[in-house]
RNA sequence: CGGGGUGUAGCGCAGCCUGGUUAGCGCGCGUGCCUUGGGAGCACGAGGCCGCCGGUUCGAAUCCGGCCACCCCGACCA
């Protein structure tokens, strides 16, 4: 491919709109261009790098023994409210009609069709276990797009959904895509871990997230400094240490705190740590509102909270929710003569020997309170979001905050849709069971901004080579020599001819704005063809990501790059 | 959906507050000369419904109202 007859219209300045660098720098290399908000076309080099991607999916895939497909985009609501996501799937779901007036729906996720297909065609525990996946565009019309291709509306995903006969088939289905994963993304050149995840609105009983680690990531992980738990922040558990001290025979006592709100304005007006200030959350939620005690210097963490009390819509209660359930103002909450209402409790807070709470009251706290005497809790429970220094959950380590972008979420479905929708077969016995689920997704498109997010440098991308969309990027300089042309010419046969991507920068440039684009576009070798070197008879070799220059000679050059690629592969 | 911001040439921006010639600058683009190892230089040139609709005014990129789009923060989210 010859680079004056390929569209990459690199910019020299960072776009307006974008924000983190894996956006700008595919912008600016010409990889993509936005259409509108969070839908992105792309270009050569782009698509050229996201079916690299795609490529290496579908290699392990097929190795993990699941099988493509490819399934509709456009489906009915029959099967969404056959499943019962019709109603629970919100706005994130685009609907329309078409011209009968036939409700209809983009698909954001593909349980409902495969189910549908899988129930319709399999009849007999001999036809399982089987795993069918796809990669597709995917719609879901996300409130907020950003980031470029990080959170895209519309985005390319691979899934696969596993289908079993028993428990134990199941369980090996889903660690066989966990294997597969882990070979994909080290192939992809990623930096990543593995973390146990809340399963939320897909639902079923475990699952586990990829994240690729970088600083830009929207996720939080938690792991552990010395045994390898690690969790997303939703879901990281917390190991309590249980009260060193005997409960107190002091009385609550009020304190005048007239405008004094916040944890911080309580700790400052008292001279107390937030850490001896009880919290009161007063929630609203589908079944009534709820009130949660943490302690000061901890925050909630919702998941947790609607996971043990087993709700779907929970939200921060307002001033006259709050004024019913306590009788008090917002910003003097607390815990003691609350009835009426369920009061769950953060085990942390039972750390504090003498509490300060709110007093119901306007402008009043109490203090010398003690959690295990002077107020009702239904339960106690892990109700906090992990914080840097807690007790690891399952050693004696503590735990280590970082972000993540997430690229593959695997879940064990068990039986939500199969039941739904009557998805069954017939076991050795006749009779009729359930197929048990399972379904495996990476974002193939996301997976391209997580590893330049990733890789790069202040002059551009630097791409593994197993992503990239050239291999190799000839430079020549002095486009009007016949020597070097005739060189370049050679060398370009050569590398095609030995499967290398080759892309010739053959345009009548100067220098500099050859090797700029170069470096922009992050191809990994990049070999230059100029007088100096080639007087001797030698090419220059570049490596993108260690930034040496060697001389080669022309003939050298394949087994070169082809051991420069065996050390990157080696070192993943 | 709530809060904040921005829409002026392909891209990045100035001009707007304080209305008044032909709306500017840098990059990019075209032509020519020149130059060729890290985004050169000179000359000439093309390119604008100043987001859209309405209003105020003798006169609107500029003031007012409405709408639309995009970006940021939040809620939300496999």
């Amino acid at each position: 491919m010859k680079l004056s007859r390929l569209l990459v219209p690199t910019l020299k300045e960072d776009p307006a709109d974008a924000e983190v660098i894996s956006h700008k720098l595919m912008l600016r290399a010409g990889m993509i261009r936005k259409l509108t908000a969070g839908i992105y076309s792309y270009l050569p080099l782009g698509y050229r790098s996201l079916r690299k991607v795609e490529q290496i999916v579908r290699e392990e895939m097929d190795a993990a023994g699941a099988q493509e497909v490819f399934l509709p985009v456009v489906q009915p609501s029959e099967l969404w409210k056959e499943s019962g996501r019709w109603d629970v799937y919100g706005k994130e779901l685009l609907r329309f009609k078409d011209r009968h007036d036939r409700e209809c729906c983009l698909g954001p996720t593909h349980e409902e069709v495969i189910t549908d297909l899988v129930r319709r065609e399999v009849r007999s525990y001999r036809d399982l276990p089987i795993n069918l996946y796809q990669i597709q565009t995917k719609f879901r019309d996300e409130i907020r797009p950003r980031f470029g291709l990080m959170r895209g509306r519309e985005f390319i995903m691979k899934d696969a959904y596993s289908f079993d006969a028993t428990e134990e088939g199941a369980e090996e289905s889903y660690r066989q895509m966990r294997v597969a994963y882990e070979k994909t993304f080290q192939r992809c050149g990623l930096e990543f871990r593995a973390v146990e995840a809340d399963s939320g609105p897909i639902g079923g009983s475990f699952s586990h997230e990829f994240m690729v680690l970088a600083d830009t990531g929207e996720d939080t992980i938690v792991s552990c400094d010395c045994c390898d738990y690690a969790a997303n922040l939703e879901k990281a558990e917390i190991r309590n240490e249980p009260p060193s001290f005997p409960p107190s025979s002091s009385t609550p006592e009020k304190a005048h705190t007239p405008n004094v709100k916040t944890v911080d304005e309580v700790a400052n007006f008292l001279k107390v740590s937030p850490a001896t200030i009880i919290k009161t959350l007063i929630l609203r939620s589908e079944r009534g509102p709820v009130v949660v005690l943490l302690r000061g210097d901890h925050e909630l963490n919702e998941v947790k909270v609607k996971n043990f009390l087993n709700l779907a819509e929970m939200e921060m209660a307002d001033a006259n929710l709050i004024l019913e359930v306590t009788g008090g103002p917002l910003g003097f909450s607390g815990p003691i003569g609350i009835h009426n209402v369920p009061v769950i409790a953060d085990h942390a807070i039972l750390t504090i020997e003498s509490a300060v709470v709110g007093a119901n009251k306007a402008d009043t706290h109490l203090v010398n309170v003690d959690p295990r005497n002077h107020f009702r809790v239904d339960n106690f429970g892990d109700f906090r979001a992990a914080t840097e220094g807690d007790l690891c959950p399952r050693c004696p380590g503590t735990l280590r905050l970082s972000k993540g972008i997430e690229v593959g979420h695997i879940f064990k479905l068990g039986v939500k849709y199969s039941k739904a929708m009557n998805a069954s077969f017939l076991d050795p016995e006749g009779k009729e069971t359930l197929m048990i689920m399972g379904c495996y997704g990476i974002g193939v498109s996301r997976v391209l901004a997580a590893a330049i997010e990733q890789n790069h440098d202040d002059d551009g991308i630097i791409f593994p080579p197993p992503l990239a969309p050239f291999t190799v990027i000839i430079t020549t300089l002095g486009a009007k020599s016949d020597a070097i042309n005739d060189a370049a010419q050679k060398v370009y046969e050569n590398l095609w001819s030995a499967n290398i991507d080759t892309l010739w920068d053959d345009r009548n440039e100067r220098p500099g704005v050859k090797f700029k684009d170069a470096d922009l576009l992050g191809i990994p070798f990049r070999v230059t063809i100029g007088q100096k070197a080639l007087a001797q008879g030698n090419v220059e070799l570049r490596n993108r990501q260690s930034k040496e220059t060697i001389l080669v000679r022309p003939e050298d050059l394949v087994s070169t790059i082809v051991a420069q690629i065996d050390s990157w592969t080696a070192g993943q």
